[in-house]
DNA sequence: ACCGCCGGGTGCC
DNA sequence: ACCGCCGGGTGCC
């Protein structure tokens, strides 16, 4: 599975390698200093010198130990004071006076990061020795240089680091590329699920349990650490440290989706549910069933529903049958209760199949706080009901499991009552708005389990959605995503440290020790970061093989590409806007303006786009591309004018701040896209000198452009008066209706990119008498979670065919119902499309599923597909190793390919 | 004796 | 610190 981010996946990315990422991030990376703390750099030399203070040091300092250098301007005896401190960031030393003179200067300026290794370790109890490297963009060398000469102090250069043996960039990208795979450990066991768990759990689930519990329990000591007399030494950074580093309590489950990672999960609530003691059956309640699960159970101890507002989930638990069936008692009181279960017997998981024992390897960790008991599950709202349901499916109808959801402006926020939980769900966004409030109640309970669920969501560190994850408090955390990340080491980071896996949970460790080396094609950081995902994930993709068996069969998908002709009438159109596009953008790439003008690029390929599939789609503001803009103000007048029309297609783009989707969008006046959250936080913190993270222009709260989501709905009659028809729709049409006199009980996806496009389908759909449902971006939780349902129906006269915009709702959802799937037009990015497909194609699914995809013959669609192909033989474009301006290069190339300039 | 020299006290920044 | 530095004690050899 792939996960990249796409600036606009939808549309809007002009490659496809695994190595330039978007064309937001390929421009963002022609302006390094965006990079709050830059991981890359060229090393300007070394230099030796001396550490003072260290009696005041009780620990030991090895020999080639790192150290960090941290910049203590508040120090009473000294303003330019730099501390070095040890893995952990305690105080070793000082830098002495005249030596931290010149590093205050360099730090402060942002000229270099600077490094420390201690070449001898500690030779006396006052001083040591320690070798300060210097690491920046090329432009400060000369600035470091002077610096350090004018200051009589001499910069020894070249690397000081022993070198190692090299990857190539091929072979570290095939490596890279294999991080996330053949994880599976051979030797984990299996592990029933405790009799709470009334779904019988397949044998890869079992797998999972047991390594989760395995996890969870595993006293051993973490990787890269050994025992060196009575102290703990790191491997990796050569510190030794007195107090036993604990292994990381959880992991990343990254299995495919399908594979059952919530039932896997809430088996491993139930069966390891608190202290280490499984949920036995002094658990399954006497409480007769009627009581506990009537629509009461929905009801906070207020009496109020708990999800009344807008969630999703109440579509499902408001529908009286789901209610009805409901066996979890939600919220349902804080009596006394509740804490039977602590005193329940260790129970229950067959004898032999677990390689450990729960109870015992539990209780060797002592700092934890044996009265935590409650799991925190963080996910989407979009997947919110998907856990109730799960719940509502998989648990035992008699056991009295008291499960929060902590969602919508009613929800209780007392501590005490949210620790008393078994389980409290919420989202990211709650989670994040909590936590820039006072006292956040989530942060303030101790809980005994934070579950990210698609944990993928918060690969961004700067994101306040990370920022309050980190600072959860939590004996084990788990990380559950289907879409491990691939592409990015960076992305990486945030995972890690949410894991607490020390030391890299510190950036500069990660940097240092994994990330460089990796980048710079090291092998043994590399090998490193193999060990390290290793030891705490666990995937299988959906054709993994256990002892030679498949881990789950699912039925053949094919995909077959069905040519489209224009006709006549269309190719004039087509060929007219296209000319006029040629001409502008080749002036661009004349002029070397191709990415100053994106949006207006953009918006010409867009276009070119949209006639491949209807000209209804364009819409009445695209007038001509051709006339030159006179003022500066009329130019940025047009170019957001052209964004308008992008976003208003319905198309996805990516805020470059966030890199998720755009919410909320704004318009800079340099024509930029983003969350207005993401970039009021950038004009926030950078106040006067806040400039655009894409182009570097200088960005004003004021000029800041409100982006309308909805405008159009009038025009559908409009549409439906003056009705044409187009090539594509014809194409469509067709198969559908052999389809449907095939064989009338095949049901269909249609996906299209432009939601306008859905709209105007569902006209030839009615004509034809077809049962349809659609599901798009614009549509409520609530609305989406019945429109599925509808759709997953096999009640007679429920519908053959769901219209559905590409990215809609996200991943997770299920519509195996469907075993064809009809992609209207070519998406930049393959991902999206698979992970689109993958909605039918996947546990449950019993047809072969059939996909086809329309290219319009001559056209941008053909470049497009012919420029995706020509990239996935490009293997040597490693990830992040090309430099910005070659990146620019080949994406004006693309974009000059794309128009057969 | 407004110096040099000796030796004890002292010590990160 | 088996140093350097400071400041008090001391004073031909």
């Amino acid at each position: 599975m792939q996960s990249r981010r796409w600036f606009g996946g939808a549309g809007f990315s002009f490659a496809d390698d695994p190595v330039t990422e978007t064309l937001s991030q390929a421009i963002r990376g022609t302006g390094e200093e965006l990079d709050r703390e830059p991981d890359t750099g060229v090393l300007f030399g070394s230099l030796r010198g001396s550490v003072v203070g260290l009696r005041y040091y009780t620990g030991v300092v090895n020999k080639g130990e790192m150290v960090s250098l941290v910049r203590q301007p508040q120090n009473p005896y000294d303003r330019n004071a730099v501390m070095v401190a040890n893995v952990y960031g305690s105080q070793v030393g000082h830098i002495k006076r005249e030596l931290a003179v010149l590093l205050a200067n360099i730090m402060d300026n942002n000229l270099a990061r600077v490094e420390g290794v201690v070449p001898f370790g500690v030779t006396n109890q006052f001083t040591m020795s320690v070798v300060l490297s210097f690491w920046g963009r090329e432009e400060n060398r000369d600035a470091v240089v002077r610096q350090i000469t004018s200051r009589s102090f001499k910069l020894q250069s070249g690397p000081t680091g022993t070198h190692t043996h090299t990857h190539t960039l091929t072979q570290l990208k095939n490596a890279f590329d294999n991080l996330f795979e053949n994880l599976m450990d051979d030797k984990i066991g299996e592990r029933e699920a405790v009799e709470a768990v009334c779904t019988p759990l397949l044998p890869h689930q079992k797998q999972a349990l047991s390594w989760m519990c395995a996890c969870e329990n595993n006293a051993a000591l973490p990787h890269f650490w050994e025992v060196k007399g009575e102290l703990f030494y790191n491997t990796l950074t050569h510190s030794s440290v007195r107090e036993r580093p604990r292994r990381v309590r959880g992991g990343i489950l990254a299995d495919d989706m399908g594979l059952g990672k919530t039932l896997t999960t809430i088996a491993l609530i139930l069966s390891n549910f608190h202290h280490g003691k499984p949920l036995s059956s002094a658990w399954i309640s006497e409480c007769p069933v009627s009581e506990l699960c009537l629509y009461m159970s929905l009801k906070n101890p207020e009496g109020k529903c708990v999800c009344s507002d807008i969630s999703g989930a109440c579509s499902s638990l408001t529908n009286v049958d789901s209610a009805l069936s409901l066996s979890l008692s939600l919220a349902l009181s804080r009596s006394g209760k509740s804490g039977d279960g602590d005193q329940a017997e260790v129970s229950v998981a067959p004898a032999g199949h677990s390689p450990f024992s729960p109870v015992e390897a539990a209780s060797s960790q002592s700092t934890d706080d044996p009265a935590a008991r409650a799991t925190l599950i963080i996910c989407p709202l979009s997947v919110l009901s998907n856990w109730l349901d799960q719940l509502d499916q998989h648990v035992r109808a008699d056991v009295k499991l008291n499960v929060y959801l902590y969602y919508g402006s009613e929800r209780n926020r007392d501590t005490h009552f949210l620790s008393s939980q078994h389980m409290v769900l919420t989202t990211y966004n709650v989670l994040s708005a909590d936590y820039s409030g006072s006292a956040s109640p989530l942060h303030t309970v101790r809980w005994l389990r934070v579950v990210l669920d698609e944990g993928h969501i918060i690969r961004n560190p700067n994101t306040q959605q990370s920022k309050a994850v980190l600072k959860l408090n939590t004996q084990r955390r788990w990380i559950l995503t289907g879409t491990p990340i691939q592409n990015n080491l960076r992305d990486l980071w945030m995972l890690v440290a949410f894991l607490r896996l020390k030391p890299f949970d510190v950036r500069e460790w990660w940097n240092r020790v994994i990330q460089r080396p990796v980048t710079q094609g090291d092998k043994t950081g590399l090998q490193n970061l193999q060990a390290l995902v290793k030891c705490v994930t666990l995937r299988r993709t959906k054709t993994s093989r256990v002892c030679g068996r498949p881990l789950v069969s699912l039925p053949e998908r094919s995909v077959r590409i069905e040519e489209v002709e224009l006709t006549q009438k269309e190719r004039e159109e087509y060929e007219l806007a296209r000319t006029e596009g040629r001409t502008t953008i080749s002036r661009y790439v004349a002029e070397g303006t191709v990415l100053r003008n994106y949006a207006d690029v953009l918006a010409i390929l867009v276009r070119l786009r949209q006639f491949c599939c209807h000209p209804g789609l364009l819409g009445k503001t695209t007038t001509h591309t051709g006339v030159v803009a006179v003022t500066p103000a009329e130019l940025r007048e047009r170019l957001i004018m052209k964004l308008r029309l992008v976003l208003g297609t319905g198309s996805d783009e990516e805020c470059a701040v966030c890199l998720d989707s755009v919410r909320l969008p704004v318009i800079t006046h340099c024509a930029h896209v983003y969350c207005r959250p993401c970039i009021a936080e950038v004009i926030r913190s950078e106040q006067e000198q806040a400039r655009c993270p894409l182009c570097r222009g200088q960005i004003k709260a004021s000029e800041l452009v409100e982006f309308p989501l909805e405008e159009e709905e009038e025009e559908e009659s409009n549409l439906l008066e003056n009705w044409r028809s187009s090539s594509k729709v014809e194409a469509l049409m067709s198969s559908l209706l052999r389809l449907r006199s095939e064989d009338d009980s095949i049901r269909s996806l249609v996906v299209s990119q432009f939601t306008r496009f859905l709209t105007i389908l569902e006209i030839p759909l009615r004509e034809e008498g077809f049962k349809f449902v659609r599901l798009d971006g614009t549509m409520s939780q609530k609305r989406r979670a019945q429109v599925i349902q509808e759709f997953q129906s096999d009640a007679p006269g429920s519908p053959l065919i769901m219209l559905l915009s590409l990215k809609a709702g996200g991943v997770g959802i299920n519509l195996s119902a469907a075993s064809r799937v009809f992609l209207m037009d070519p998406a930049w990015n393959p991902a999206a499309e698979d992970q689109c497909v993958d909605r039918c194609h996947r546990l449950g699914q019993k047809r072969d599923v059939v996909i086809t995809k329309f290219i319009v013959k001559g056209s941008v669609e053909e470049n497009m597909v012919k420029i995706q192909r020509q990239k996935q033989d490009l293997v040597e474009k490693a990830f992040g190793t090309k430099n910005p301006s070659e990146r620019k290069t080949s994406r004006v190339d693309e974009i000059r390919a794309l128009m057969e300039l």
